[in-house]
DNA sequence: TTCAGGCATAAGCCCTCCTTATGGGCCGTG
DNA sequence: CACGGCCCATAAGGAGGGCTTATGCCTGAA
């Protein structure tokens, strides 16, 4: 369609050679222009004498020390440097925007049991970044999703994004001390049936009780309440109401400062587990780089 | 210098993008926004990725039936949208201007003799244009004064500019009828020696006086008096006051209706002549053709 | 007169950008 | 439910725009 192009290319001026006309319409010298632009005098000189083949008249006015501005040249310049700067100041807008709002899609339970208490430290360290969480468990796509970053559990086999594991989606038997302590402490597995069981339908209870060579049946014959969040499970823990199994890497905090306990090794792993995910292209991103070595360096560094 | 370079890459988005952006922000449609940019989807596609990854951040979500804008793209549209409304303003208003008005430069001779009888016709021609005479004989040149097209006298053998020429710069006597009744009419050249001689020190007069085979010491007897142009001096001679010796076809108006003759066929020539210069380069500009083809008429036509 | 600064021009090459071709996802309809 | 249409993404390939280097010209200053 060659004569929809040329019609198109006569209403709006060759981008590249309008560009260099600002800069020396600016400096009055297509050799400081040209500076400017990163390019050389010779490429100055070539895309206006272009600019001025299309226009229909000169530009400058070529003195011997100095170059002028035509009248028609005055005629465009004012408007063209209010264009680039509009121009610049939006890409720069958006540029900065990009930098300056974070969206992470977040699987709930992830948001709420070490985001919650992890994302602090996040701010702390880049104020200048604002984090919008969004939280669900869908798999988002972020061709159409507004998302810049996102935590998935799963086998992370996906395609099209770059993964880094966070932890295995492993799960354990948890408890506060004190209630160890009202049965002279848990040492061995079998201790856990003289204690309350938290949600005990849940399958990792199931998975767990034949890994560490269980009952089963006695998981049924518990009362049937589940909490749904791990956190909800583990703040009953801490309040000694029961033994809720959950993903012990939530909880490093109560670990370490003993308000939970682990009293066994032995961990369940059902092959799940928690990964950062984000578009490839987006790698280097300042912002996508930030969070990722946070993340990564708050993990490890427990 | 690639530091350069790439500093100023990223102060200012690429032009091309930023355009197809534009048209496809207005559409909401990549199909269609290539359409108005005369170009394939594939290109439009191709430029939005390269602007996305520029920026940092997807501009536009794709969703199934069409794409809406991301935040980002949402901060970037308007701003761009008007800078190219404003480009496109400029450009055309520096197109539109450079046809609006021509600029000739002439000589002073040319002015008062030929184009003073004969612009007004060009005038009615062409009402939109409007046109500057720019009176001087200097040697305009083109890169450095705001001059459109010239009128110049010489050789026409002038490097870098088109020309054509107009007529020959010859020159013969001319009188009116009733001065030459006074002497009973002008039949050979010996019987200007008892009429007066407008300007005998012109070295025209010597040249023709010579070629006439009439005895030159005649002029230095005559009283001298330069009136300059050649206007005036036509002027003298309708008022039957002398007799000049001017380039006929400046007066072919007065030579047609009588008021003044050329009594002899008998022409100088001192190889000059009258030309139409111009850059080669605005040859087809709407303006140039409009004088040109004019200017070559009006000559033609007489 | 020579030198320095600045623009124009020519030749040549690279890389951008566009095209063609193809595939995938989602929608409607028969 | 399968099929065709619409729209966007991607790959491969090619043409030409636009840049660079090299050189020349002009002018004003030393």
């Amino acid at each position: 369609m060659p004569e929809l192009k040329s019609r198109q290319v006569s209403q709006l001026p060759p981008l590249q050679a309008i560009r260099v006309f600002e800069a020396v319409a600016r400096h009055l010298s297509f050799t400081k222009a040209a500076g400017e632009l990163g390019m050389t005098q010779a490429a100055a000189s070539y895309q206006i004498k272009l600019l001025e083949e299309r226009v229909g008249a000169p530009l400058f006015l070529r003195r011997p020390k100095q170059i002028v501005l035509t009248e028609a040249g005055q005629r465009m310049a004012p408007a063209v440097s209010e264009a680039f700067a509009l121009l610049g100041g939006a890409y720069a807008a958006a540029r900065s925007g990009a930098d300056g709002v974070l969206c992470v899609s977040t699987l709930l339970t992830f948001a709420s049991n070490w985001l919650a208490q992890h994302l602090g430290s996040f701010q702390v360290a880049h104020p200048s970044l604002a984090v919008r969480l969004d939280t669900s468990n869908r798999l988002v796509d972020f061709a159409r999703e507004d998302i810049d970053i996102a935590i998935r559990s799963g086998g992370g086999n996906w395609p099209g994004v770059e993964v880094h594991k966070l932890f295995n989606a492993d799960f354990t038997p948890m408890l506060s001390p004190k209630l160890a302590a009202t049965i002279g402490g848990v040492k061995e597995p079998a201790d856990l049936l003289r204690l309350p069981i938290l949600d005990p339908g849940d399958i990792w209870w199931r998975d767990w009780f034949i890994a560490a060579g269980l009952p089963v049946e006695e998981l049924a014959k518990r009362p049937g309440s589940s909490m749904g969040a791990q956190a909800y499970e583990a703040n009953a823990a801490i309040a000694g109401q029961g033994v809720p199994i959950v993903t012990a890497a939530f909880f490093k905090a109560e670990l370490a400062d003993g308000r939970l306990i682990q009293p066994f090794d032995l961990v369940g792993d059902d092959g799940h587990a928690y990964w950062l995910v984000y578009p490839p292209a987006r790698r280097n991103l300042p912002k996508i780089r930030a969070f990722r070595e946070w993340i990564l360096a708050e993990l490890a560094g427990q």
